[in-house]
DNA sequence: AAGGTTGATGCAACCGATTGCAGACCTAGC
DNA sequence: GCTAGGTCTGCAATCGGTTGCATCAACCTT
């Protein structure tokens, strides 16, 4: 037995698929008891909506793409989970994209989504023009798609206040790859905020957001005649690597230098000590970003971009100097 | 200007639609002359096709969905990383559902997606029934589709052997909240273990895999007058949660009781000490299960359960006991 | 009572492709 | 020279809904 359409239903209640189609989108222009023979044809019938019928017609897909540049990354689970909380209850669909193993241009036709937000900075912007999108954290040069982002340079100068607040002046700063937004963005509010606070200039050493390149910032501090005893990471995960490399080499945390990082990845709360960190709201940048792209289709929207307030968390890595 | 559509290309080619549906889906059923015009015509409309429309014909939808518990929970968004590794190159679109925000309901519709996979052994099995599904790590009771599985009492029995091995003898386990199939079948392999290596039955805390549960069994281990010197925790959120705990209260990790925790997510490496573990193949049961669902879309699978091997990660949270 | 509204419903075109069937043409075989 | 078989192409139905326009009855006005 095939499933049921609209046909059978219509014909069960005896009125024309017009009238059962809608009794279905627009039931107050159907008198109520042809509606109700009608509800009785589809619970008999056991009728469900194609929609993929219905998308056809109304030339949309009923799915907005996620381009996530790691899927495994927690990182972008959460902003995409944000994200997911918004868009359900709107009725629509969530596609999630790879950008490491799926071609990005595949998500630009308008047969497979009816929006795009870009969680990956390097997605280039010819992709994305044919489709309403909204881009978050990284702002895409070249591209007036609407952005939520965080102000980095305002984080990162509250970052550096706070060493100040405790006492330190000589501050180092670890930076993600340069000519990266979001690296110049965070070193200049770093720059900023120790020239405002009367410090010298910070002790800067380039990192790629990693790992692996903590643990290097890390070499490159314990070789210093003149440490820094206050130093901020651009990223969370180079924090990690940075006090346990220290720590492997005998260096106390906050003990002999205090550490800030960027982010608050989850596992920096558990980490001994726990990092001292800027959060980013991925919450809520993933549930605004949806919204925004919502108001787009509904055709409401402002161009504008959403700026989204950061928050230090202070936790155990930071300290007085001694 | 509107999208070029197919009869566009027919037009300007001077054939019917069917010969350019043709020319795109079964080149070889059409002459090469024929192809050349219908290539050019297509270069110079700059048509795409419209997937929406062949979808609604071929009664299909080139969408997998994956239903998971927590969209942001890192466990999962690795696995969700191996499906979209598997499913992109396979031409199908990875819809991602959260349990929590979204009805699995509406994803058991045909006109929704092809197929399920399931990383949510709380689903029911009624709305499963009518879609060609694969569950993952999780199998669920009543539903008879096949599963990408760990033998977790295999797991759970190396962790205890370990302990063994390195000498302890007085083991505890903590559990997920019981009657969860993956807690009955890891405290299954847990007992079995140790009386298999002659040790006394090992005292059981329930949890119920989360942070503050393994916090919980911290305290209820700090009160017993014959403390356990090895702990098998089952996930390592609660293992987190416990080393925690006890070194706030001044107890070395593995100085003074010895850790054993479940999964490997990230963050157990960055831990001090580096949490000893049973790591679940996460990216590859997301392949597997794309690829054994694959499999019966195109009819051709054995209905099995898949088992992948566990892995005991040694690291620092396990010594020998003092 | 004629004309104007209003509300409910049906007709049929349409969204944009795919494909079974059949016709046109060509070649080869006898 | 005629037919069988093969290749290429077009016609038109189809996937399953949606919706502009037309129709018609009932009700309202004056």
């Amino acid at each position: 037995m095939n499933r049921p359409r609209i046909t059978d239903v219509a014909r069960l209640a005896g009125v024309s698929t017009a009238t059962v189609s809608r009794a279905l989108s627009r039931p107050e222009r159907v008198s109520a008891e042809t509606r109700a023979t009608i509800e009785r044809a589809i619970a008999e019938t056991g009728y469900r909506l194609n929609h993929a019928a219905r998308n056809l017609r109304h030339q949309r897909t009923g799915s907005i793409v996620a381009l996530v540049p790691n899927l495994a990354n927690p990182y972008f689970s959460q902003i995409l989970s944000g994200i997911a909380t918004v868009l359900s209850p709107a009725g629509y669909n969530l596609l999630v994209a790879d950008t490491r193993t799926t071609n990005p241009l595949r998500y630009a036709d308008p047969s497979h989504a009816d929006g795009l937000i870009v969680l990956d900075g390097s997605v280039p912007p010819s992709v994305l023009i044919e489709r309403p999108t909204v881009v978050v954290s990284e702002q895409i040069p070249g591209l007036s798609a609407p952005g939520v982002l965080i102000d980095n340079e305002a984080a990162a100068a509250m970052a550096v206040t706070h060493f100040a607040d405790l006492g330190h002046r000589k501050i180092g700063h670890v930076t993600g790859p340069r000519g990266n937004v979001l690296t110049e963005q965070r070193l200049a509010g770093t720059e900023r905020a120790a020239s405002a606070r009367g410090l010298p200039a910070p002790v800067l050493i380039e990192g790629d957001f990693s790992l692996a390149s903590g643990r290097r910032a890390a070499q490159a501090w314990l070789e210093m005649t003149d440490r820094p005893t206050g130093m901020f990471l651009a990223s969370d995960e180079m924090a990690c690597g940075f006090i346990g490399e220290l720590q492997r080499h005998g260096i106390g945390v906050p003990r002999d230098v205090s550490v800030i990082g960027f982010d608050d990845i989850e596992m920096v709360e558990h980490l001994t000590p726990g990092l001292t960190t800027i959060r980013q709201p991925r919450g809520a940048m993933g549930c605004v970003s949806a919204e925004r792209l919502l108001a787009i289709l509904n055709g409401n929207d402002d161009e504008s971009d959403t700026i989204l307030p950061v928050e230090l968390i202070l936790r155990a890595s930071t300290a007085i100097p001694r």
